[in-house]
DNA sequence: TTTACTTAGTGGCATATGCCACTGTTTGCG
DNA sequence: CGCAAACAGTGGCATATGCCACTAAGTAAA
């Protein structure tokens, strides 16, 4: 017998995406919190270490994020000296970011801890179950609803 | 030929998650405006109606959601006149929470705002596709990790 | 009943995210 | 060259969420 699960909104895209969200994040968050990180801020350190001492923009638009979000996001990781941001000597309005010593060590710790939670979460759901749903999600994130402004 | 999508962390769970959560949020969000809602509060306020004057313990539990959390998130609609509260007369620790004329009058706004945005999702992804993520975050907000703390 | 435990919320503090208005920079043109 | 349009970020303000410490209210055990 499956106990019936969750009540509710069980409709609407966006509501049961940010419950599970939510959740999720909890998990993540309870794991990896060891580190002393968010798991959101494991993930951005490492989103700024794949990259090539990237642009802000450059991460705001592989996070699907606001840049201004991004920039206070970034704000407590800067603070703490995980990260360290400079303006591009080409082009004075790019701003670049790069992880310091310490947030390499930091997000080396991290990372351990983020296995732990991945691998975790890939048991109970089944590997390839995850992969499926991250293919969607991608593919969420890529959409492309049209433009809100008016054309010229 | 498939445009390469979206760069980066396409292999932490959690991450893509709150990614395409923040996509979606900002699409349903933009949809809602009108209404001067924002699609959470929106989701809320749903919430709220489709429940029988629901404590703030069932509705923080139903949208997987800290009971703080939720409370906060209330204040703006209690502010804007939306929402109500009032102590269960059978067990003062309990705190129900109603909608106002006026807030089931927003709420009917804004569902019909909904509907475009859910509509015009589904025509992107398919309805089955929607259907089926929709299952898959059900389970995923009702998946069971252990209990953190230690046992007597 | 008196005490100990449990339950339901609140308030404070911190991060996560967005939008908008505004400030520098670059770039494109006339 | 000089000015308008396009870019990249910043700061302020507001909501979204969480955790923790604390208070008020039931409940159960002594």
């Amino acid at each position: 017998m499956s106990k019936d699960p969750l009540p509710g909104l069980t409709l609407c895209n966006n509501a049961v995406l940010r419950r599970a969200t939510r959740k999720l994040g909890q998990f993540y968050d309870d794991v990896v919190a060891p580190s002393g990180l968010k798991a959101t801020q494991q993930g951005l350190l490492y989103q700024i270490h794949i990259g090539d001492e990237p642009a802000m923009g450059a991460i705001a638009g592989a996070l699907v994020m606001d840049l201004s979000a991004l920039g206070h996001t970034l704000k407590p990781l800067i603070r703490d000296g995980y990260v360290e941001t400079f303006t591009d000597p080409n082009d004075r309005r790019i701003k670049r970011v790069r992880l310091t010593p310490q947030g390499l060590i930091k997000l080396d710790e991290a990372m351990k801890l983020w296995r732990v939670a991945q691998q975790r979460f890939e048991d109970m759901v089944g590997k390839e179950q995850a992969a499926m749903l991250r293919a969607a999600l991608d593919d969420i994130a890529a959409l492309d609803f049209g433009i809100p402004p008016a054309a010229p």
